[in-house]
DNA sequence: GGCGAACTACGAAGAAAGGGGTAGACAAAC
DNA sequence: GTTTGTCTACCCCTTTCTTCGTAGTTCGCC
């Protein structure tokens, strides 16, 4: 529903979240492939959670981060963004990208295709 | 190839950019959707120009901007940062959000499930 | 040949992004 | 109880983004 949209860095740390589940300073910073130092990884923790993206609960001496905005959430409106500024709208021209870049397997391709179908047959089967 | 990346602004205006196909700082700042100063729009078209994204020839008493950059590839290197930092790499996951957030007509639909089939056929009928 | 409108060049200035240092709190280990 | 290591709070700094004002150029027109 809202926009959500990370800068460069907070979304590295927002991916470890997501994949995590959770994180203290310690974890993410390990988890991160470009080394940081400790502080500036705190740092965009709190800025993020500053945002309202993420919270932390104290765990011993720590704290622990936990996200409060979904992936599907971010990657709804990230993906719309690209979408609608770089394919003009195009669902199609993002799929044929999609699918360009990267080697898909059989098996994601077949459930990808499924996916395909059952969209089609729920819009020519109900009124909407 | 090379990993593009705009700011929300610089975004902004190679999206007009690619859907004109040029564009002088008048045409770029009426086709924007907000009012922005014309010296604003003439920065950012600097800018875009020095980091060598777009490139400009004189028309008249104007200069006028033409991308460098073409939009798959920006949409490439955007939608591989989506589906990675996201949808954990996934582009099973991409697709369903992809589908999800906007009504797709049923020709649109069509040329999408053709797509997946051709590159099926791609994959089992050569070595490659 | 001077005027006015449309353009660009230059640069200021605030906000956000991105990186980190240091001091102090606190708990475990001794 | 003192030391030591881990953590956070509270700064500072630099770069990039974003917006715009002002000054100067240039072309067409009277």
């Amino acid at each position: 529903m809202s926009d959500v949209s990370f800068s460069e860095r907070e979304l590295d740390i927002m991916s470890i979240l997501w994949r995590e589940g959770s994180g203290t300073v310690s974890e993410v910073r390990e988890a991160l492939e470009d080394s940081l130092g400790y502080t500036s990884v705190l740092k965009i923790l709190q800025i993020l959670e500053e945002k309202g993206h993420i919270r932390h609960e104290k765990e011993g001496r720590a704290y622990r981060y936990i996200p409060l905005v979904q992936a599907e959430e971010a990657g709804q409106s990230a993906l719309g963004r690209v979408v609608d500024k770089i394919f003009h709208g195009s669902a199609e021209l993002t799929l044929a990208r999609l699918v360009s870049q990267r080697s898909i397997s059989a098996e994601e391709l077949d459930r990808m295709r499924r996916l395909l179908d059952e969209l089609d047959a729920d819009e020519t089967g109900s009124d909407r």
